[in-house]
DNA sequence: CTCTCGATGTTCT
DNA sequence: GAACATCGAGAGG
């Protein structure tokens, strides 16, 4: 189980890093997991499309807390999305994820879905949908005790790796739109957008 | 395949 | 009021 002192490096980094580890999460007595195939980092003061930006509100004050947590938010109303939280307490930084390849329990995510195949986790509310997580995960620090956290699994060479600008983010001013912190499993189904 | 639009709770652009 | 780190349905090519 990574510990958080893997949190506690510098956020584009730990994006990064996640890339091939396994995110599991007990829902409803079930162990259900996913390889995480996509992130992107948020964090610092200075980046205009993190939430944590513009101050400490009761929405974000996740982010503000230790590396190693969940921050999970509703977004359009009605969608869960779950980022982990990085770097030192009081920074405001966390990773999306963005998607996930199913490893265990794809019959409990193909039933809470209602869809098939890439459609169960390949997208930030889709798999926050299938694996169950919500609002009651937000602030809780990833372990056995939380019921969520991520495991080591596969290393993903360099050249199976890419990256580039945030998806969603199109109010953050220009120089923070084009900073290539997206990270993705080249040619994998369960990324939420090729490019 | 593409594009548009509605859903809906919280935050602030 | 408007916007939002999204998704899915429906219309049109």
């Amino acid at each position: 189980m990574l510990e958080p002192d893997f949190f506690a490096q510098k956020t584009p980094q730990v994006a990064r890093e996640l890339l091939g580890k396994k995110l599991v999460c007990i829902s409803q007595g079930q162990r259900l997991s996913a390889r995480i195939v996509e992130t992107e980092a948020y964090g610092g003061m200075e980046d205009s499309a993190c939430h944590g930006a513009r101050g400490k509100t009761s929405r974000n004050q996740a982010m503000f807390g230790p590396p190693g947590i969940a921050y999970v938010y509703l977004v359009y109303g009605m969608h869960h999305l779950l980022n982990l939280v990085t770097e030192p307490v009081e920074r405001p930084c966390a990773v999306l994820i963005r998607g996930a390849e199913p490893l265990e329990g794809e019959t409990i995510m193909a039933a809470r879905r209602g869809k098939p195949g890439p459609l169960l986790t390949n997208g930030p509310a889709k798999l926050c949908q299938a694996l169950g997580i919500d609002k009651r995960f937000n602030g809780l620090a990833l372990g056995e005790e939380s019921g969520l956290w991520v495991e080591n699994h596969s290393h993903l060479p360099e050249e199976a790796v890419r990256r580039g600008p945030r998806i969603g983010i199109h109010s953050a001013e220009p120089a923070d739109i084009a900073r290539p912190w997206r990270f993705w499993v080249r040619d994998n189904r369960y990324v939420s957008k090729v490019s």
